[in-house]
DNA sequence: GCTTAAGCTTGATCTAGATCAAGCAGTCCC
DNA sequence: GGGACTGCTTGATCTAGATCAAGCTTAAGC
């Protein structure tokens, strides 16, 4: 009785439609019968190990990723090996979708820390999306957002100085963080200084001198890894590039 | 029947079948009876004068569109009135595809010169992607490309320098316009030296120096607009970011 | 044709942030 | 517990490319 209890629960977990990143991830707004469609084309519980590949550059494209619980960067590789990181991943996010275009995956994701993931084969994904208008509809969103992340991350990288970007970024793990249940002033980055640098297109030190001044300010607290955002407000206006200080720009054609 | 003949020409030329960019735009890889249901539901021959807008920021999303010719600037823009572009666009080519995610446009399409476009209204692709696999296939595709492109235009922002960054500029419009029947080693520019200034986050006396740079060494011989490259091989290898230069990069976690 | 403006080029100067160079924690491994 | 490695911080210096400042060229409007 008490094994059948514990079973049951495992089993609760491991469904979409008990998933606490259901709003977020794939199977938002689907109906329970498609939800258990979607669910049997999932393979679940693929643990991958801290500094281990979910994918690599170069390999053929099988499956999408759903993160459950923990988080990947995602990187570029130049022919002369250095990365560029274009992103990083948290739960209820969707990874591997470069690859649709070639079937090729064109960067790589390795594991931040230990986390889970949900394999979803592509073209189990593909048939069912078909079958089920609001699940082709969230493919279509979610890659749609990745695009818009995208877009921001380019803006962020062309015009705008340091200062700004760091303060963007750490907005925006807030806010991310924050919509997957974590508080939204105080979080644990799992990346590395030179990771966030890589991002930023930045240097490491830079990033430790900001994070040091943004603490001077009392903007933050750092603790090593652990951020608390002390002054939103002042964060948030640094994060818009107070755009006064600058002489209405020319760049039109 | 001479009257006859004009029209007969004009339908012919209307049709996806018949349309040069078949291989290229969203068409791609459909039978005739699938190309007939999605003609039907293109609205063709929208024509968009220069610098004339094919939607703005903000604006509710209706249709997706496909350049049949012509070319677009798409930005974003800052709270402060600045811009930042994320892309020109070429025929053959589909504008649109951030707005899914919040049915939203977050960006701006311009014009660049005359152009023409055919509109296809998003929900009816949405629908008509379900009944036809592979045009729903080439619809990710095609976002999936958008994907990569963003990321690599990242990479270039983020740690090449300026003479990489317009280099790579150059060959990828080489490239693309070949791909769409012109020279690959001839062809003009739509855009502004201060539109690809600002899609490469430089300043415009940058690019102007750069490309005054490029003439002087023989790779490129530049007249106002049209460009003509005269050394491919060593425009590659600048646009490679001749790696040697650097002691092997360590931004690792 | 003349006027005005927009876009482009060229030169001189300046600066944000990179690079170089130590030193300082954690933490991993024997 | 001690060495050694990796990641982080802090300071000094340097430079790619921005900004500032003219002059020039092409195109547009009257």
């Amino acid at each position: 009785m008490t094994d059948n209890q514990v079973i049951k629960l495992s089993e609760l977990k491991s469904h979409c439609q008990n998933c606490s990143l259901y709003e977020l991830c794939l199977p938002m707004g689907l109906e329970t019968g498609d939800l258990d469609s979607l669910d049997k084309v999932i393979k679940r519980r693929q643990s991958v190990n801290k500094n281990n590949y979910l994918y690599r550059i170069g390999e053929p494209l099988k499956s999408i990723y759903a993160i459950r619980s923990g988080s990947f960067k995602t990187y570029l590789t130049n022919p002369d090996g250095t990365e560029q990181i274009v992103g990083f991943s948290l739960p209820g996010e969707l990874l591997g979708m470069d690859a649709i275009c070639d079937e090729i995956h064109t960067c790589t994701s390795k594991a931040l820390e230990t986390s889970n993931v949900c394999e979803i084969p592509f073209e189990r994904l593909e048939t069912l999306a078909r079958e089920i208008p609001n699940l082709h509809h969230q493919l279509l969103r979610l890659m749609s957002k990745e695009i818009q992340q995208d877009q921001n991350q380019m803006l962020l990288l062309a015009q705008m100085p340091a200062e700004t970007r760091l303060a963007s970024f750490l907005l925006g793990m807030s806010k991310r963080l924050n919509q997957r249940g974590y508080a939204a002033n105080e979080f644990n980055l799992s990346m590395s200084r030179g990771d966030i640098a890589n991002l930023l297109g930045m240097a490491v030190e830079t990033i430790s001198r900001l994070l040091g001044h943004f603490q001077d300010t009392a903007l933050l607290k750092v603790d090593r890894k652990h951020i608390t955002i002390l002054n939103l407000d002042e964060l948030r206006k640094l994060a818009t590039h107070c755009a006064s200080n600058y002489s209405s720009s020319s760049q039109a054609s």
